[in-house]
Order: structure tokens, then sequence, then C-alpha cells
DNA sequence: CTACGAGTTCAAGTCGACTTTAAGTCAAAG
DNA sequence: CTTTGACTTAAAGTCGACTTGAACTCGTAG
């Protein structure tokens, strides 16, 4: 497969996968005539690469799911432990935008006439708690 | 007010104060010698400021918020406006992040030998879809 | 008198995940 | 033979929200 190819299976531009490739999460694949060939070890790679993504890892964490093991730790005892962090982190987020949403709705019963008005009413709730 | 104080205040550093005035949210206060001194109709201005981002708006929707609106335009019918888009935002971004959970739990189901065979696993089930 | 701390300016740096640009190579099509 | 289109590289640019750095000016305390 050429990289257009599997750029164009997962949605990624060419440019992203050579980027994958220069960070090392990646393997240099082969070449033929100074192209990049993928077989399906490459392919394979990326989808971990993907759904690892979509599960919210970053870029570094996944480097760190391939190479941050003693070699030969199963992919179960990997994926679990990077888990933990990232559940616990997901919940914070959601909690926040939760929080958030909260804000939200008590901002919009505002009957303030003037911004700084809405201000003063902040600054009179915060002191409070 | 010094600016360290209105920093200490709001919990910023006196760069990210200087930033919002040079960003246009924060109007340019007086100066003594020089030195910016701040009064009270910037301390609600600023409690606003802050509101709005804890609420989930960007530095770019804070100036809409004072300056997208014909002038007179009371702070209710503003914040509703904002709110409408935001609050769709929010829930979308809140499904994002409980669809990481799910998949991260599905991740955890993993009873791979080595990754490569994660990857395959991943593929299969895409093409089901 | 001088050292200190807090302020000032403007430009440049940071973070993550890419994208974009410029300049070059190469095989197939016309 | 030339053009086209897909590829190559390295370096620089992007986004948002600030922070950091370098160089300078004040008023005050010792």
């Amino acid at each position: 497969m050429a990289i257009s190819d599997v750029a164009r299976v997962f949605g990624l531009r060419t440019s992203a996968i050579r980027y994958y490739e220069q960070i090392g999460i990646l393997p240099p694949p082969i070449r033929k005539n100074g192209r990049r060939r993928y077989d399906d070890s490459a392919i394979f790679r990326l989808a971990v690469v993907q759904r690892a993504r979509e599960t919210g890892f970053t870029l570094e964490e996944i480097r760190e799911l391939f190479f941050g093991f003693a070699e030969g730790t199963p992919p179960p005892k990997r994926w679990h432990q990077l888990s933990q962090r990232k559940v616990a982190e997901l919940r914070e987020r959601i909690k926040r935008l939760q929080l958030m949403e909260t804000l939200l709705k008590r901002v919009e019963e505002c009957r303030c006439d003037a911004l700084d008005q809405c201000g003063e009413r902040i600054l009179r709730q915060r002191r409070k708690k």
C-alpha cells in the first residue's frame, strides 16, 4: 500500500502518517523507489494508534504503550495500566464540563442591566463561599 | 489596586492581565507613575471575564459578549445568545469523552498476546460496522 | 548611595498534533 | 520530450492562551 492509501483507509493526511513515523510511533516502512510501502503489520500498528487516540491517549502515551514496558509485556497489562490514569482523567474532564453546563444555566438567569452588574453579582457569590 | 493585587484576587498572573488588556477584553486602566491602577469597574469586568472562562467561553467569545452586540443590548440577551451555541458544544464534548470511556472499557477486555493482534481485532470490528 | 522589588515594554517562546511550504525526484501518460 | 501527479525532505507555520526573557524605570528601605 502507498502512503495515500493508508491515509484514505484511516482518514488521515499523508503528512500525519509521516509525522507519526518521525516521532517514532510508526516504524519506518520498506521503500520502493524511495517511496514508503506499507504492509499489514504497519496497518495493524496504525489501527492500534488510532484506537488509542479515540480513547483519549496522547501520542506521548501511545509511545509509552509501545515502548514504556518491559519487552514481552502482554497488551492487556499495558492497556490496563494506562487506562487507570486515563479513566480518572476522563472523569475529571467530564465533571469540569458538567460544571460548565451548570454555570451556563446560572448565567442564563441573569437579570442585570449592564455587564458591570453581572461582575458585582459574581463577586458577591464568590465571597459567600 | 495594583496589578499584582488584582492578579492575587483572581488567581491570575500579572502577565495574563496585561495580555487581556492587550487583546482588548480589559480596558486600559488609569496609570500612576506609568503603573496600572485598577478600580472597581475593572474588577467587575474581570469577574465577568473569569466567569465566562469558567463557563467554557474562549477569549474570542468573551470579546463577542462585550462588543458583538448593539450597544445597550442587555446582558441576559447577550448571555442567552452565546449560551445556545455553547451548551450544544459542551454536550458534544461530554459525549465524546463518554465515548472515550466506553472505548477504554472495551480495550480493557483485550486478551491479545501482541499489540499487532490488537490492531487486527480493531480492524475486524471496524469492518463489521 | 545603592540595592531591592515591583512595575514597564516588546518580542519571542511554549504546548500538542499536525499542516504547510518550498524545492526536488520519479514513473507513467500524452 | 514534457507534463502531470504522487511522492520525497527539512524547516517553518498554525492554533489559543498565555508565559518568559531582556532591558529598562521607579519609589523606598537600609
